[in-house]
DNA sequence: TGAATGATTTACT
DNA sequence: GTAAATCATTCAA
């Protein structure tokens, strides 16, 4: 089932803790992907230094979080590569969900075509927003996109338990200051496929 | 009009 | 650990 656009009408901190566990699909025109949300960050609004719509900055790139829920923000960023976010709130207030990093569940080998890697675990294909992107897909075409009728989709699963999350600081947001840097990133600790630092090295 | 830089990834030392 | 790849967007002038 498809998340219902309600669903984004929560809070964004709340949307992104809830989409851990969510399956996100493309149907695109060489096939279908699909793989399990294991890592997301909130990003809140004119307040949020770290945001693209900090100040109440508003431009053609940002305009789609401005926009309704359950709608896809794509940019294009460090000149090659995608990130994709999923716009919570209602229109005017702009607040996003980034997806960082999935399990694949479905068209591997479509992936691995995508990513340029013939062999090396699955893990790997869709670790990181940029490599998500990759995998799946998804670039500027998909900007605006509706998650809940278009080809990007979002389906339900079962709650990922308490016990299995971690909450962090967000990644490569230093640079907007120390209020940039509280818990606003959300990951499947057990996971392989989460971006960053190697488990070892954080424990 | 021009310069700086980023919600990154990968390869290399 | 550091650096290169590479460009849309942003900001200063």
């Amino acid at each position: 089932m498809v998340l219902p656009r309600s669903f984004y009408l929560q809070p964004t901190l709340v949307v992104a803790r809830r989409l851990l566990g969510k399956v996100l699909v493309h149907d695109g025109p060489q096939g279908r992907v699909a793989g399990r949300i294991v890592e997301t960050e909130a990003y809140r609004g004119p307040a949020d230094r770290a945001a693209h719509s900090r100040g109440g900055h508003r431009s053609s790139r940002n305009e789609v979080m401005y926009g309704p829920p359950g709608h896809a923000y794509v940019y294009f960023i460090y000149g090659m590569h995608h990130c994709v976010n999923v716009v919570t709130q209602p229109r005017d207030v702009p607040e996003a969900v980034l997806l960082r990093a999935l399990e694949p569940v479905a068209g591997t080998a479509l992936m691995r075509a995508r990513r340029g890697l013939d062999d090396g675990p699955e893990w790997r294909l869709c670790r990181g927003p940029g490599a998500l992107c990759r995998a799946c897909g998804i670039d500027r075409a998909l900007n605006g996109a509706d998650l809940v009728r278009g080809p990007l989709r979002i389906l339900d699963a079962p709650e990922i338990p308490p016990s299995a999350v971690r909450r962090t600081p967000r990644i490569g947001v230093a640079y907007a200051g120390p209020d940039a840097m509280r818990a606003w990133r959300f990951v499947v600790a057990a996971s392989p496929a989460v971006s960053g630092p190697s488990r070892s090295r954080r424990e």
